[in-house]
DNA sequence: GCGAACCGATCGATCGATCGGTAGCCTCTT
DNA sequence: AAGAGGCTACCGATCGATCGATCGGTTCGC
């Protein structure tokens, strides 16, 4: 067989949760995506909800986990934020029905199930946080609210989820470092001109993502 | 009577709508929270995808007539900036549940309803490209992907809505401000330091909004 | 006596979940 | 080699609950 049953209904809990939402999505048409009937699906999942929980823990914890590896041993601020927002746009953009999942979903469950993910989101922003942080305490980065700054990047950094498309004019690398860029000016990082990731002026018109309309609602 | 009936159907609707999601609630939840019964909901809302796309209408309205309003007969980009900002901030603070409903529920609204929906928005949404555009053309923003910034920004403001409290330490005030700050930033405006909205170190213990967790998810 | 405001009862459809089953395969026993 | 038993993989049928929506009413101010 070319993919495993059960992986096939974790994809299209995936792409359904992320489409139509979790309450809008019926076991009927996870049945029908995965080429299942309604019954077998519970071979392999447990209750509908444990699944979404399952999704969410796993993408948190990739998200995690990269993270952590990029930071590796990198101890400079600006280096770090530039490799925290490559993982998190890279991860958000590569996978964003996933992601979206796991952003949206968490009021959805139970506090049982919601645990988890609530201490894996939380950990996972705790790098962000230090970093920030750090780089406050070294005077390289420059907030009057680092809270909010940190959310506000964070939020935007997200978004790519809900509107990049890998088959727009933009490459995976230029979003990212954009957004590597967009970061360090919302932190107060003066980018010395001319090096590394400089933003000079670029005049060719608009080479927005996904086209100028969006993804979501046409 | 204090207030009319038909407006608590529309605010029960806004705060479940927000809480729950679309799918999430019931009309059974809504008759209870607008102390009616299920039947006489109907006398006031059409269906309940009719009552969602009335919310969302509305709410987009009052926000582009905001904007519109704003920015009458200001013609400089940062000033135009920051006026968009201050509104689409303070619109999202203190009205978070009107705004996200608007905000996270086109996909679920059928064509016909989408419709008038997405005009507004990107009515909306077209103040941010031409004001962001003319600063490019003024050569007082420096934006590699001017686009990308556009929707990076409105993710973050947008946001907002999703975290602030208005019981938190941050004044609707300073929580615009620092989005103003935030977005010229991401817009590549050289602020002269000391004036206007420069950004001194504020050395206080994070006075991040509704407390260090976030309002979703405990 | 008419319309606005409201509701109990109930419609058919769909919800998430479970039931008792069957088919095929692997292992162990004799 | 033959069979017994058990396990994974799957499904048709159906459970009770709830869904959004509609019906035929009643009450009441104008």
């Amino acid at each position: 067989m070319a993919v495993a049953t059960g992986e096939r209904v974790r994809r299209a809990a995936v792409k359904l949760f992320a489409t139509k939402g979790f309450h809008g999505t019926g076991i009927r048409d996870l049945a029908q995506a995965a080429k299942l009937s309604s019954a077998s699906l519970y071979h392999y999942m447990g209750t509908k909800e444990e699944l979404l929980a399952g999704i969410m823990r796993d993408c948190l914890r990739n998200l995690l986990d990269e993270a952590t590896t990029a930071l590796e041993g990198v101890s400079d601020p600006v280096e770090r934020v530039r490799r925290l927002v490559t993982v998190h746009v890279t991860a958000h953009a590569r996978q964003p029905n996933e992601t979206r999942v796991a952003d949206d979903n968490i009021e959805v469950l139970s506090p049982r199930l919601r645990r988890d993910v609530v201490r894996l989101r939380d950990d996972y922003e705790a790098l962000w946080s230090d970093t920030i942080e750090e780089g406050l305490r070294e005077g390289v980065f420059d907030t009057a609210q680092p809270t909010v700054t940190r959310i506000a990047v964070l939020d935007m950094c997200t978004g790519v989820a809900r509107w990049y498309s890998s088959r727009g004019p933009l490459s995976l690398r230029l979003l990212a470092e954009h957004h590597v860029e967009l970061t360090l000016r919302a932190l107060g990082v003066r980018v010395s001109a001319g090096c590394g990731l400089a933003n000079s002026r670029d005049p060719q018109a608009c080479p927005g993502a996904a086209a100028e309309g969006r993804s979501w609602g046409e």
